[in-house]
DNA sequence: GTCTATACACGGATAGAC
DNA sequence: GTCTATCCGTGTATAGAC
């Protein structure tokens, strides 16, 4: 199922990682982690706590991958509108929506703070980091000066993250890429 | 728990609502439900033949009051923006999310077609009036004319949806807030 | 480190009495 | 219409052998 090299431990942090995104916290059972990872309950309960123990650490892996993901974006040259145009429009796997922001839909995971806090930590980065290249755009006359930097960040992440509520209700990709579009013919400069 | 003149089938169907909204289709069992509602197993299957009917008649209701509750903001007057901000700006229990958006992220909704469409057809119809007066908007001057409106009431959709995501990550409406004044930031006529 | 065995409550549903 | 009894599989964890 994974690479040979891959040790125990990781297998069961992939597998993990794997079915949050598809089926969140409370949908994913300890039982079906280990037939995904091809593991037995005890290699399970000797490397981790539990099942939350086990999903802490998936959480944490895949949110430092989609920050890492964002800044290959973000980081690019390019004047600030193409910068979060190219975040806006980068290819994503829109119907299997966001493997973090599917989390807060998760009452388990909203119940408690370990398991929230890297979801939060990771949001608000990400978020920071957009208001950052808004702030230059200003700077550099591209957006409007009057404009709210972090509310315009918010606003970004907020459409991407909504996006992927409209895409899988209508069980398409168009309507995120739609409300990408509108956005960005908003935030386009004159 | 609920009025003394509600009928069980009713009261069944109330906490189904409640616990949807609360914890999601995987995450809410029929027992719970029984307990909230105080009735009892053979009640449950008397009036609905399982944990997806009942939830789907729950969705069901759940979404017309939701589309009557955006039309009693979106109907009155006052210029397209304002009636969009109206929109935008109302008062929100934001960290519940929305009840409706927040299925779409259920795996065992989003697998069902029956469950699915009540939820797709309600966004799709929200979507749909939101562009109504976009188009307004833009006849009357208000919004530029190259903007397509469909685009743009996507994106006030997902901001929205993805507000709610931004909130309940940081445990705190602000960012909701901020997402929405971004959003109205960018909309607003010159 | 990994396996098997065991535990016990819960999930979702059916059967039949009242 | 509602109640209780019963069913079987699953969810989450522990115990102890190898």
């Amino acid at each position: 199922m994974y690479s040979v090299r891959m040790s125990t431990a990781d297998r069961l942090v992939e597998s993990t990682r794997e079915l949050l995104w598809e089926r969140g916290y409370v949908g994913t059972s300890p039982k079906a982690i280990l037939e995904r990872a091809d593991a037995g309950q005890g290699s399970m309960y000797h490397h981790f706590r539990g099942k939350q123990d086990l999903a802490l650490a998936a959480i944490r892996r895949t949110a430092d991958e989609m920050l890492a993901t964002a800044e290959r974006v973000l980081g690019r040259p390019g004047t600030p509108y193409e910068r979060i145009e190219g975040y806006l429009m980068r290819e994503r796997d829109v119907l299997r929506g966001c493997p973090v922001g599917r989390l807060t839909m998760d009452p388990d995971v909203i119940a408690s703070d370990v398991l929230r806090a890297p979801v939060d930590a990771t949001l608000a980065r990400l978020r920071r980091r957009l208001a950052e290249i808004v702030e230059e755009g200003k700077r550099q006359g591209q957006f409007a000066a009057d404009l709210d930097a972090e509310e315009i960040a918010a606003a970004v992440v907020a459409t991407v993250q909504g996006g992927y509520v409209l895409a899988r209700a209508s069980g398409s990709p168009a309507a995120f890429d739609a409300g990408v579009r509108g956005l960005l013919a908003l935030l386009r400069p004159a």
